[in-house]
DNA sequence: AATGAATGAGGGTTCATTCAT
DNA sequence: CATGAATGAACCCTCATTCAT
C-alpha cells in the first residue's frame, strides 16, 4: 500500500549522514546522467561532483546501479511531491482531473531532463530494481485513477469504471509524450497550447 | 520529403556484398541489443552472431554507434513497410484511421523489443544521427496526420484540422505505449482489448 | 629564461608518489624504447617493467606519448646534470671549451642509447609537446654558445662573436654524430681518439 | 666494391613491370611517410597513392618494411645521382671539395624531407636490411674521403690522410644537420649563409 | 568515517597480410 | 597479373570496484 522502497545498504551507521550524502550523490548524478546519460558517466565525476572521494561514494551504497536507482526514486519523489498539493482542492472530480492534469504536465515540463532519464536509463538497473521504479511509476498513475473514480462517483465524469486505468495511463502517457517528442512538439505548440488542447480532447472522451 | 539516410561509409566496395553483409550485422545486433543492450553488447559479438570476424564488421561501418543507426533505420524501415499497406484500402477516411490504429499497434506488439531499442538506446546516436532517426519517426507519425486529414475532408472524421498533427502523435504515442508500458497493461489487457478501448477512446474524440 | 617544462596531468595527488612512479616509468620506458623503439613497445610492458598495473601506470600519465616526453625530458635532464659540473672550472674560455667538448663526447658515449631515442622517436610527440624537446636540446646547445663567448672575451678564442651559435651546433652535431654514425665510426676510432681529432680540429678554427 | 643492393622478391616475373610498379609505390610512399612517418602510415594508404590495389602491392614486395628500404635507397641513389656531376670538373681537390660541399648542402636543402625518412625512420628496418642503407651512407661519405685525398695528393689541401675520413664524416653530418637542426638554423641563416659559414670554417681546417 | 592509489578485465578499433576469384 | 574482401592478433585506454591507511 505504501511506498515500498528498495533498501540501498551502506557501511555507514548514521542514518542523518547517510541521507546527506545521499542527497549530494544524488543532485550530483542528476545533473551528470543529464548531460552525459548514465553509461558515459563515471562514479568519480559523480563522487568528485557530489563533493567527496571515490572510496567515501562506496561507503554508502554498493554499486553504480544503486546511485541510478537512488536518482529514480528521487525524480519520482519529487514528482510525487509537485503532484499531490493540487488533489488537496475540494471540487468536483472532473475539476480535479482538469488541475491534476495541467499539474502533471507543467511538471512534466519542468522536469523533463529527470523525465528523460527514467525514460532512458531504467533499463540499466538489475531486474529486481527495476521493479521498484515501475512500481512507483504505476502508483503515480494510480493518483490519476482515484481521480477519475471520484468524478465518476459524484457523476461529473462519465466513463465505465473499468476503463480508468487505462484512461489513466494514457495521460501519464500524454504527459511524458511533452518530454520525449518534444524535438517535434516544440516546433508546433507552446506548453500552454498543449495542455489546453490535450485537457480538451481527454474531456471530450469523458463527457 | 522523400527519406534521407544517412549515408554510412564502407571499405568494401561491391554494393551488393555490402547490402548483404549489413543485413546479417542488422539481425545479429537487433538481437543482442534486446537480449543486453546496446552499451552491454560488445562489437565482437555482433560480428560473431553475423557470422564474421571482427575485422570484416568494421570494414562495413566505422564505429559501434553506425550499427546502432542501422539497426534504428532498419526498425523503421519494417515498420513503415508493415503499415503502408492497410493505406492502400479505398475507404472513407474514417475507417482508415480506424484500420491504421489497428495495425500499428499490432505492429507495436509485434515488434515490441525493436521499438523498445529506439526508444532505449537511440540517445546513443551521434546528435547529428539522432536527426536522422527522428526524422524518419516524424514522418511515420504524419502517415497518421494524412488519414485524419482524408477523413476531415470526406466528412467521416470530426476535427480541426489544426489538431490533426497532435492527434497523430498521441496515436503514435499510444501505441508505442502499449510497448513500453507493457509491464502494466498487459497484467490487465490482452493486445485485442487495448486495441478495442483506444480506439474507441480515440474515435470518441473525432465525432 | 629558466626551463619551461610540460606539466603531464595526472590523477593521483601525492607530488612525492607521482615522481617516484614516473621514476620508475621512464626507467622501464627508456630500457624499452632502446631496444624495441617507441612504436613497438606497448604501454602493458612499460607498466610491467616499471613494476605496476596498466591501470595505475594511465593513473601518472594521459597517453603514451606523456611517456616519451617524459623519457626525452629525463634525458635531456640527465645529459644537463652531467654537463653542467665541467663549467664551473675557473679557466680561460679556451680550456674551458675544450674541457666542454671532451665531457660532452663523453656523455655522448655514456649516454648513446638515450641519445638515439632523442633522434629517432622525438618526431612521435605531439607538435605541442615537440617545441618543449627541441627548446631543451637549444639550451643545452647555447651552454657552448656560452662558453665560445666566454672565450671571445678573455681572448683566449679568436673567433667572430657572431658565430658561435653556428659553432655550438656544430660542436653538438659532432658529438651527436658519435652517437649515430658509431657504426662507421667506432670501427676506425676509439672514444679517445674521436674526442682528440675532433677537438683538434675544432680548435685550428677557432686560432 | 660496387653498390649491394637488397633483392627484394616479387611474385612478378617481367622486370619492366616490378620497375615500373615499385617507382609508383616509392613515390607514393615517400610523400606518406613525409606527410606521417612509417608507422603512421598504412599499406593501403601506400598502393592507394600508388594507384593499384593492395593486393597488387603484396605482389611486388614480402613485407611493408620492404618498402621502407625501397624508398631509402631510392632516396641514397637520387642524392648520389646529384651529388656526383660536380665531381666530374678537372679543377684542384680543394676546389673539387668546396664545389662538392656546396652541392650536398644544397642537396640536403632540396631533399630535407627524403632526409629525415632516412634519419627517423632507417631504425624500424630489420637488422639485415638497416645495413644495406647505412652502407650506402657510407659510401655517399667516401665520395668526401676520396676528394679529400685528391687535395691532399695535388698539394691543395693540407692535412693527415689519416683524418679524411673522419673530416668526411664531418661534411656528411654538417649537411644533414642543415635537415634536422633546422628548427633551430633557419631563424639564424639562410642557406646561402649557412653553406658560406660553414665552408669557410671547414677550409680553416685543412690550411 | 574518509581517502585515494591500485587493479585488470574488457572495450572499441586498426591494419599488415592472405588468398580465392 | 590484378583485385579486394576477409582475417584476427594486438593496441591503447577506461573505469567500476577494492582496501590499506
Amino acid at each position: 500500500m505504501t511506498d515500498p522502497k528498495k533498501k540501498i545498504p551502506s557501511l555507514v551507521k548514521d542514518q542523518r549522514l547517510i541521507q546527506k550524502r545521499r542527497e549530494q550523490m544524488i543532485e550530483a548524478a542528476v545533473s551528470l546522467f543529464i548531460e552525459k546519460g548514465f553509461h558515459k558517466t563515471t562514479t568519480r565525476e559523480i563522487a568528485a561532483k557530489a563533493g567527496f572521494s571515490i572510496g567515501t561514494l562506496y561507503e554508502y551504497i554498493q554499486s553504480k546501479e544503486d546511485v541510478l536507482y537512488l536518482v529514480c526514486d528521487a525524480i519520482h519523489q519529487e514528482l510525487e511531491e509537485r503532484l499531490m498539493p493540487v488533489l488537496k482542492e475540494e471540487t468536483s472530480g472532473r475539476e480535479s482531473l482538469v488541475l491534476a492534469i495541467r499539474r502533471l504536465f507543467e511538471i512534466m515540463d519542468h522536469m523533463q531532463d529527470q523525465i528523460l532519464i527514467i525514460y532512458q536509463e531504467a533499463k540499466s538497473l538489475p531486474a529486481d530494481t527495476l521493479k521498484y521504479v515501475l512500481n512507483r511509476e504505476e502508483q503515480i498513475t494510480a493518483i490519476f485513477e482515484q481521480v477519475l473514480k471520484k468524478g465518476i462517483e459524484d457523476g461529473s465524469i462519465d466513463m465505465n469504471p473499468k476503463e480508468a486505468k487505462l484512461m489513466a495511463h494514457n495521460i501519464m502517457v500524454l504527459g511524458e509524450m511533452w518530454v520525449f517528442r518534444r524535438w517535434a512538439l516544440a516546433k508546433r505548440f507552446t506548453l500552454e497550447e498543449y495542455i489546453e488542447k490535450q485537457i480538451s480532447l481527454i474531456l471530450s472522451q469523458i463527457s
